[in-house]
DNA sequence: ATGTTC
């Protein structure tokens, strides 16, 4: 493939491409490491119609259809929306919540054990179908999302605020068209965690130095205790994407439009197809952010269990990097798709919500086991990627190979088992979840230094992990 | 990612 490569500046590369030109986001470091197969990816997406823009952040790598880390910007007048760019996990993200406790007052193991084991009672991992909130009428959560909650589950109005969206507007229509087993499958999976990459952490943070009045102001402190959340809209969204992912499928054969890659799947964002497709998005977002909720809920519950019922969890921020949310950028309105990038908004932008106004919003990256998450905030710059960064580490080698390139030992090893610092874990056999461990992904530092570098987005603070609960 | 793959 004919490449043109153009520096913008430190980080920021611009790669022409058959079809338009893509930017991406890296060190050097980690720019080398991006393979062909990633490059042809971007130019099959590069296909669809009028583009307004396209990149990648450090952390991408190889997904369905599109790279997981891709930002892809459409107008709304005239662009395109894509299920593929949305990705499978719809609404999957991320959600902090801190406590007013210090690293030593969970330095003792036994202590950390009992809280993962408190954890796992109100937050269920390894069971499916067991909801401790079976009393939550699902159907309310999709349509209004956190305003669909029983006020008994709403611990405070900082709960509804501190978020980077309560609520996604859903049109009751197509209630009648969703997939028959989908209430079915999703009742009873509010507050649980799902497989995979999800997870709930207890970490301790390190402010950075250069950021300490932000940090101050977002009620964080050196060495803090706080819980790091990652999952995303369950079988609700898992089943709504795959359902409307072969509708579009349908739809674009008759339209008389192919790709190479028959996994890339976009419709006009007016046409039925394509407003049905966000309508049917909007309630899986609304399930994932309740999903979150109600796992902090939990997490919370377990808290109070260990520490006494005064213990309070107060939500830092809640946000997803699986959507395709209708935006305000260069004078128009746009559909920016982020399939595993993170919003990260600077200080007084209109989108922040009223809470992080003035301070910008905490932008939650996590890392990957073992290895530390980040707090960060948006810059200004951050324009150029329509304030976008990355997700995560992003991962290095697939399950598959992972577990045939990872040993156990070497997994404990990276978890310092054995040691005072040892990262507990939930599970009694890490060989389950070897295709979890570090070295199944890319060195998270090098990413978020990749992210700095560019310009688009601080770090507030470094969360290091403590303890590690998993979901199978 | 997912009651998983026509």
């Amino acid at each position: 493939m004919n490449r043109i490569h153009k520096l913008h500046g430190s980080n920021h590369h611009e790669i022409g491409l058959e079809h338009g030109s893509l930017h991406v986001f890296a060190n050097d470091e980690v720019f080398g490491t991006f393979e062909d197969r990633v490059y042809e990816m971007a130019d099959n997406n590069l296909r669809i119609p009028r583009s307004v823009y396209m990149s990648y952040t450090p952390d991408a790598h190889i997904g369905i259809g599109t790279c997981i880390g891709t930002t892809a910007v459409w107008g709304l007048k005239d662009g395109f929306v894509s299920p593929s760019i949305v990705g499978v996990d719809i609404g999957c993200g991320m959600r902090v919540h801190t406590t007013p406790l210090h690293k030593r007052d969970i330095q003792d193991k036994g202590v950390r054990r009992a809280l993962i084991r408190a954890i796992e009672k109100y937050v269920p991992t390894n069971e499916r179908k067991n909801s401790n909130y079976e009393d939550i009428d699902v159907m309310e959560v999709v349509q209004h999302g956190l305003q669909g909650l029983p006020e008994r589950y709403v611990p405070g109005e900082r709960w509804l605020t501190h978020v980077e969206q309560a609520s996604f507007a859903f049109d009751p229509a197509a209630l009648e068209y969703l997939p028959p087993n989908i209430r079915k499958n999703a009742h009873g999976q509010l507050g649980t965690l799902g497989s995979g990459n999800h997870f709930c952490e207890i970490q301790y943070l390190e402010i950075a130095e250069e950021h300490k009045d932000t940090a101050a102001a977002w009620g964080l402190f050196d060495g803090q205790v706080v819980v790091m959340i990652h999952s995303g809209s369950r079988a609700w969204g898992a089943m709504l994407g795959r359902e409307y992912t072969q509708v579009i499928r349908g739809a674009m054969q008759s339209w008389g439009v192919t790709n190479p890659d028959p996994n890339v799947i976009y419709a006009p964002i007016g046409s039925t197809e394509g407003r049905t497709y966000l309508n049917l998005m909007n309630s899986a977002l609304n399930f994932a952010v309740s999903n979150r909720h109600m796992i902090a809920f939990g997490v919370q519950e377990a808290f109070r269990e260990v520490f006494g019922p005064q213990m309070e969890l107060p939500v830092l921020y809640d946000l997803m990097h699986n959507y395709a949310l209708k935006e305000f950028h260069r004078n128009q309105g746009m559909l920016v798709h982020r399939k595993g990038a993170t919003r990260a908004l600077p200080p007084k932008h209109y989108m922040n919500t009223p809470a992080y106004m003035a301070t910008g919003h905490p932008a939650l990256i996590p890392g990957s086991m073992g290895t530390s998450s980040y707090i960060m905030v948006g810059r200004d710059e951050g324009i150029k990627n329509f304030y976008s960064i990355c997700h995560g580490a992003g991962r290095l080698r697939s399950r598959r190979a992972t577990k045939q390139a990872v040993t156990v030992d070497q997994f404990e090893q990276s978890l310092k088992v054995g040691t005072e610092d040892e990262i507990l874990v939930n599970h009694r056999s890490l060989a389950a979840i070897l295709d979890e461990c570090p070295q199944a992904y890319k060195d998270v530092d090098q990413i978020i230094d990749s992210v700095v570098g560019a310009g688009l987005a601080d770090v507030v603070a470094k969360c290091r992990p403590m303890a590690a609960i998993k979901g199978l």
